[in-house]
DNA sequence: GCCAACGTTGGC
DNA sequence: GCCAACGTTGGC
């Protein structure tokens, strides 16, 4: 069983939204590495949904793989903001995902602080210049984030 | 295969 | 809205 880190904007979906979804299709990953994440992931994996581009950037909650990796039908969706042009029914190298609400913090753990733990200092998140959007989350600094919950 | 130009991400 | 940093594209 793995853990995962996945960014999402509010505005697109957010914790909240999934709790009240209860699930919900993860889609529109447009890079490379962050796919081949996602084609990583199994059925009850669980990641920390991560909140950005947004007033108060950070984990705002926990939540879960109940569909392993499929073709991304936003990739052939001419409507769709995640449209890829090259993609076709026979060859859409997008995956998508589906995942399901575990948790809400009873408060965002914000980027800032997350910055200030020497445990997390590894991932990807909190390392300058880094855009990953999906990535693995070790099991020393998942208990770390856990250990920090509100 | 190189690399400049361009587009995107995402915090601030 | 700015801009640093990264990823992608496309000419050569």
């Amino acid at each position: 069983m793995a853990y995962w880190l996945m960014k999402s904007e509010p505005d697109e979906l957010s914790i909240q939204g999934l709790e009240k979804l209860g699930q919900a299709r993860w889609d529109g990953v447009r890079n490379y590495q962050a796919r081949n994440f996602l084609r990583a992931m199994a059925v009850g994996d669980t990641f920390f949904f991560y909140h950005s581009s947004c007033p108060e950037p950070g984990i705002a909650g926990i939540g879960k793989i109940i569909q392993a990796a499929y073709p991304d039908p936003t990739a052939l969706d001419p409507d769709s903001h995640y449209f890829d042009p090259k993609a076709s029914p026979d060859k859409n190298p997008w995956t998508a995902i589906d995942v399901a609400h575990v948790e809400t913090f009873r408060h965002v753990l914000k980027l800032d602080y997350l910055k200030q733990q020497t445990a997390l200092a590894q991932m990807p998140l909190v390392q300058k210049g880094s855009r990953l959007s999906v990535m693995p989350v070790t099991a020393e600094q998942w208990a770390a984030v856990v250990a920090l919950k509100p």
